[in-house]
DNA sequence: TCCTTGTTTCGACGTATGTCTATATTGACA
DNA sequence: TGTCAATATAGACATACGTCGAAACAAGGA
């Protein structure tokens, strides 16, 4: 990460464009489909999936770790896919005294729903 | 497969609903997960999603596998991709002579769009 | 300070996946 | 029928991935 000066904020690509153009505008680059696959990838496991659908559904749409239970894997494996969910762009989280707080980032869902519904 | 009878149609979960709910509704079930999962896991793959996008935004909506090149990898690779995008129900094909077309499954991808957009 | 609870990291293991080359299949056309 | 071009399948291989139990880390309370 550049050490980004606050007095100099720069729109990076990513900002703009969080996903990628619809579908079926034009073919995808090899570079706009290895950053919009990564988060395709990211809903492509049906744990992670429910994990996502978890938090997107919670109230307040976030949901502590500990909110999280019964969706089949050990508490350790969970930690692992919201981590891969983070990592994607698609879940923040937030430490709040004991708990750890998961919420969506809705611009970037937003803009992978959108490249489908325009494809 | 049940042998449904055509005079009796039945309108299965999977015919209303071909991706899954919207994500933030509710916490899918492991079915829904399940099932969904595997058509974001089809988009999961750079090759796949360029294969995709470049299906998806070919004149006529359409692409014989001779108009795909450039994508990196073997022509063998290209067409277990296709396999992959055609079993996740995302792409169908058709041979007409020597060539053999795909096109994108709208409702499907437009399913898939929707359960985010709603996220 | 020590304990307890919530969460993440580590290391290992089996399976799934993407890729290739070689081969088979399909259809058009001499 | 035989050959050629387009596409699919088979088999092999390396790597990625999901999972677990054990251990580490973080934060609050006795």
């Amino acid at each position: 990460m550049s050490n980004a000066s606050p007095l100099l904020p720069v729109l990076e690509p990513e900002a703009v464009a969080p996903c990628c153009p619809p579908l079926n505008e034009r073919p995808l680059t090899a570079d706009e489909a290895e950053r919009a696959a990564r988060m395709f990838k990211a809903l492509g496991d049906p744990v992670r999936l429910r994990l996502f659908s978890l938090v997107a559904s919670h109230e307040g749409g976030e949901a502590c770790v500990c909110d999280i239970s019964d969706v089949g894997v050990s508490q350790p494996t969970v930690s692992h896919h919201l981590k891969k969910l983070k990592e994607a762009g698609l879940l923040t989280s937030e430490r709040r005294g004991t708990w750890v707080y998961y919420r969506v980032e809705p611009s970037v869902v937003a803009a992978m729903g959108q490249a489908l519904i325009s494809g």
